[in-house]
DNA sequence: GGCACTATACTGTATATACAACCTTATACA
DNA sequence: TGTATAAGGTTGTATATACAGTATAGTGCC
């Protein structure tokens, strides 16, 4: 049994994510949660004062709390997946599976992947969509020796990210991040012009040591950021 | 007057700043904090728990409260100032101060500082230079309820990042990242031409809850990459 | 010595209560 | 009409109390 505190968030949360609560909406009052829910308001007030020290609502003194504007922008440092991440802004998340195969690695994969000779690697292309735009588009090769049946998998169900997060711990990342103009290609496959810029971000992560898999994923610059926060110690580096 | 239970947790982050509680240091119980304090268990309790939410503090039921380990991550999000990358590579560094004034916060800004009514600011743009090619545009906006003495600083001697770690302890940051095609200026200061996309790294920083500074970097796509690697733990998480 | 039990300390959660500060709305008054 | 004032709802903080769950140290017993 969870806590009740944990309970009224999940509760609001879950408004949250099915788009019931729009950005804007004003949540039950600490007063209502205590009638609704059959709890003390110290109670309500915690529940309330967590998520709003997460960023997903504001409180305002004497008026009432908000479900909070959730900015389009994804975790450098997180390993979340994009479908998640907009779910949790109460929107709909799809999914185009562009292409699917197994390759040959190039010279430039045979080095990404620490390999001595060229092996066979999996590879897709999905776009990712939010509300119906396209707001990602991902190149992803996988390492087959690490991840066998990453392939035969229902990717409009799972996002890749997800599938391997839960199949593969991943314990080491790199990411690198450039501005890029799209090619012909991405700008079709993003509905984009040529001259809106986009944002690179190249992710490789390690399991135990191995290259596990390496992704480029293309942001439109007019939809998305990337974002990270964090606490730092006295030395001005992060914990 | 501070409330109380912020009291207790800015002593308890001092005594970690100052390195008198290393890691691995048990800090006071809850009760304990009640007796010195002469406060209630529940307010020594948010204090605990908000530190703890915070990454400060390890809570083990049954044993106690201790400072956590901080293991450091890297470059991207190290608040590194661009001089000293430069120099470290060996080439050489420079820098144009092409604006330095006091300004009136717009409404944009007055909400990045988190204030309720606009106030004035310190404003500055500078351009840095590797090897005399220009490699950032730098627009900062500094606190001067924090910073009182930036504007009379030399900053062709110390970057305004410099001066800004030497003086105000940073205990919070917050990145965006995203990807721009340079405005007239821009292409002017940076020496670029209209179809060279740039990244834009935006940065706030906070010092005991308060936002100190923030900036807006600007680096044209061909000459510069953000570039972080790090350990995770099993969650995918950062350590 | 080894084991079971107990006492103690600590954190985690939950409640009831209280007061302050703030905002909005309604009301009374000039 | 315009301006005080009052009332009620909302969040923010603080206290006292209670009980549950967990870890550790000590005690007594076999």
């Amino acid at each position: 049994m969870q806590p009740l505190y944990l309970q009224v968030k999940d509760h609001i949360l879950a408004n949250i994510a099915s788009g019931t609560w729009a950005a804007g909406t004003r949540v039950p009052s600490e007063n209502e949660l205590v009638e609704s829910f059959g709890i003390s308001r110290m109670t309500a007030n915690r529940a309330l004062r967590e998520l709003a020290g997460d960023g997903y609502l504001a409180r305002v003194p004497g008026v009432g709390t908000f479900v909070k504007e959730q900015a389009a922008r994804t975790s450098m440092m997180e390993l979340r997946n994009i479908a998640e991440e907009i779910t949790a802004r109460g929107h709909s998340y799809t999914s185009r599976l562009i292409s699917r195969e197994t390759m040959m690695a190039n010279t430039a994969l045979t080095e990404e992947f620490e390999w001595i000779n060229p092996q066979n690697l999996f590879h897709l292309i999905v776009v990712h969509e939010e509300n119906g735009v396209s707001v990602q588009l991902e190149y992803r090769w996988v390492n087959p020796l690490i991840a066998a049946d990453f392939l035969i998998q229902n990717f409009t169900k799972q996002t890749p990210t997800a599938y391997l997060l839960n199949t593969v711990p991943v314990d080491e990342l790199e990411h690198s991040v450039s501005a890029i103009r799209p090619d012909d290609t991405q700008q079709i496959l993003l509905g984009i012009s040529a001259d809106e810029p986009c944002l690179a971000l190249h992710r490789r992560s390690w399991s135990k040591g191995a290259v596990v898999t390496v992704a480029t994923l293309i942001y439109p610059a007019s939809r998305y950021a990337l974002f990270s926060r964090y606490k730092t110690n006295a030395q001005g580096k992060p914990l």
